[in-house]
DNA sequence: CTTGTCTGATTGTCCGACAATCTGCGGCGG
DNA sequence: CCGCCGCAGATTGTCGGACAATCAGACAAG
């Protein structure tokens, strides 16, 4: 498509016709991965991809790329590129990181931009709505974690909003193994709740710890059903 | 290792062994951007790079995509890759956001392992004999942000860590182009030497009001350099 | 059981090709 | 004279094929 050439108008195509080649078959190696279509540690062949992704080699080599930049996926030289296999270390480095960022954006709260304070409480209504609706567990995962992202942009600093999404998209990675087996997003939607109440109270301090414990725990947790003790 | 055909390189190729050839193509490009042979805002041929570097366009555009990716260098969609141009916003932007993570290695001080601790004491030491010694501003940025970065390591996250050196990536793309015009690193020397001396002190508190200022004042100096009012 | 070698599979890199797209220039009409 | 149109060159995005270097497993030898 894009060819009719007497056509001088403007069309709503140039929005999503965005996307490159390269765009969508990293979209659809990150879609296979979170969906849980390869397991952990899969090794990912460039031409076995190539034929079933429709493209060449040098396409797909390069979403490749992409996956790895993203820490989904790890290559080893002359090795290749295999899906990543989330470490218990990993996991609480990765929490501890959060804390960091979402920590700096909880101590912000006052000095934060309304409308970033307004954004944090449409994330969590999203949040437990999608809980109250008893959404997907793909689905309560991304309300979940946006809302942790949403605390980060208190800070108002894009590159942290980059680095927290880039922690998450990690995190994604070891719930999509463990999908199943835990469904206990339920509780966490109440805790949520009450850390944006503290918030609201200005109680900085008692937010900031809570969210200390919730990060704790979710590391625990996470650890915990991934079988990595 | 793969074969290399005739080429117009003006200057050594560096081996070093187990690397590939796409590092050591993104290296080659990196040490252009930083030591200011190509001026920010200049596109980066495919073609012309491939032949003046010896290397296959594949190899270049992997390159490129790998200086995308570190924040050097910006890709429009047909328009192609060219070095990034520093913004008074995203200056401000990375200052805000080394704040956040350096104050939370500061904060970390007491709590920290003593080796983070006397890696700190080490990277100051370096810098400030740097800068006794006369070396080069290339070198004593180098020995600067390599203090900064070993705060954040205090906080024993290697993902916090890399954040940091992303932020060190971007700015040292803002300094490559300021480079000769400014020759108050030497105060800042001293500066640093102080906020460690905090520290030593345990006055935590102090320390990271010390170092927000020193950040919001190392924004200031950038962007007035960089005459972006 | 260990060790060395062979063979197939896979990656890293190169080359050439082509359509789609961007950019600058010159012509045409107003 | 000015602005719009379209053309030609340059550049990117993607493709396909090629080959050496390297890795993994089988297999034979000690």
């Amino acid at each position: 498509m894009g060819r009719m050439p007497g056509q001088t108008t403007a069309f709503a195509t140039l929005h999503l016709d965005h996307s490159s080649t390269v765009d969508r078959a990293a979209e659809e190696l990150r879609r296979a991965v979170f969906e849980g279509e390869v397991e952990s540690g899969t090794p990912l062949r460039e031409v076995a991809l190539a034929a079933s992704l429709g493209v060449s080699r040098s396409t797909v080599r390069e979403a490749l790329g992409v996956l790895v930049a993203e820490g989904l996926a790890t290559r080893e030289p002359h090795r290749g590129v295999s899906v990543a296999r989330p470490a218990a270390s990993s996991v609480r480095d990765v929490c501890r990181a959060r804390l960091v960022l979402e920590g700096a954006g909880v101590r912000g709260w006052r000095d934060a931009d309304p409308v970033d304070r307004r954004r944090v409480r449409e994330a969590l209504a999203r949040y437990t709505d999608a809980v109250a609706a008893g959404d997907s567990f793909r689905a309560l995962n991304e309300h979940h974690l946006a809302f942790h992202v949403s605390l980060v942009a208190l800070t108002g600093s894009p590159r942290l909003v980059a680095a927290a999404e880039a922690l998450m998209t990690e995190l994604k990675l070891a719930l999509a193994q463990v999908d199943r087996i835990r469904r206990n997003t339920h509780d966490q939607a109440e805790s949520h709740t009450a850390l944006v109440e503290l918030l609201e109270a200005d109680d900085v301090e008692g937010a900031g710890a809570f969210l200390c414990d919730h990060l704790e725990d979710a590391a625990v947790q996470v650890i915990g059903a991934l079988g990595l003790g």
